[in-house]
DNA sequence: CTGATTTATTAACTTATGTAAAGAATTTTA
DNA sequence: TAAAATTCTTTACATAAGTTAATAAATCAG
């Protein structure tokens, strides 16, 4: 049976091969959490310094605009989430993350991760290919969205969220935000294609 | 007077401090390019291995389909452009980058800079920030995306590039398609601004 | 299990945007 | 400088999406 550290060493061996004391500096100023269904990790307007790795569960990043909400990310197990930009530009946060599911969370400064760059070159290449890894998925969902119809995002959406089952997750509400349409309108798609 | 590798070296300390023989060691596979305007830079479904600084001009980014385009992004000055999506997951590019302006750019291959985060700590660092700064710039602009409607967009875009002067380096149809519309809505958006 | 709450669908109506085409204005270039 | 090409605006029409509200379905909590 694989530890929750471990699934988390693991999961960092996507981007570099730590040896143990590397490895250890990190882990010893990881903590542990868990946050019930609807609670927030992330909330507009403050501060956070810590980043999160989610171990079992699922979490949604919206912007509150004028009353309601857009959500434009989703978040499961096995990835790390938390307001990157806000750490990496020093603001408050400019949306909030709130579990979908009960979660069971690792949680880390990313003051330790900085002090990590400094202390150990392998933590200077992982920064790097962290970034590097949220450029590209934010490059091609920015593609995604200015290049295809609602409609098509929708039959992207699902051909790639169902196989992870993904979908049934996740309330409609929410996938109507991410596609950047409402909900009746994602219902009409939806009538439009199983019409079809 | 500044030559252009100086202006390069100039921007580069936006990331990092280089002493003489790291920059030396990037300066020395620079190459210098000129290009009329309407010409390509990155072309839709070629690899490209380039990494470009524009010391002169102006540029777009755009993706093709069903026969029209969409542009995402503008480069003026003092900036790197280039399809580092394509580099960084080694693939085609999905989108191209077209002159708007005669453009004088120094040009140096993706894989020099990966060999000079072998050979010196500090490049490392600079490619983690660099991609933390495209990170940061894509993160902003999908929010924009998302929570702002077409109005509000062209009106922030105003305020932000009418200071630079980059306005009315970039033909209306460009700006449009930039905020997720056509150039007729754009129009249609300025009249009503106009008119109130 | 059942009532309460939340979520999804449907309908009616309004509005903003897309499309196509024509004309005006601007820019390019020969 | 004048003709050609490109770009921008306007009009008319079609359509997809937003809004509001009502109903249906699913989920949650006691």
């Amino acid at each position: 049976m694989e530890s929750k550290t471990d699934q988390f060493r693991g999961y960092l061996k996507r981007f570099v091969e730590l040896t143990d004391p590397e490895w250890q500096a990190l882990e010893k100023e990881l903590t542990f959490r868990t946050l019930p269904k609807k609670r927030f990790l992330v909330q507009q307007g403050q501060r956070t310094k810590e980043l999160y790795f989610l171990v079992q569960g699922a979490a949604r990043l919206y912007y509150e605009k004028d009353g309601d909400e857009k959500t434009t990310y989703f978040f499961f197990e096995n990835n790390l989430l938390g307001d990157y930009l806000g750490c990496l530009a020093g603001q408050p946060s400019a949306m909030s993350i709130q579990t979908l599911e009960d979660c069971e969370l690792i949680a880390f400064r990313y003051e330790t991760l900085t002090a990590l760059y400094e202390q150990f070159p392998v933590y200077q290449i992982f920064g790097r290919k962290l970034a590097e890894y949220l450029f590209m998925g934010l490059d091609m969902r920015l593609a995604e969205l200015l290049t295809l119809t609602p409609e098509e995002r929708y039959l992207k959406f699902i051909s790639t969220s169902i196989k992870r089952k993904i979908i049934e997750r996740i309330p409609q509400q929410y996938i109507a935000s991410y596609l950047g349409i409402t909900p009746v309108s994602l219902s009409r798609i939806r009538r439009r294609i199983a019409d079809s």
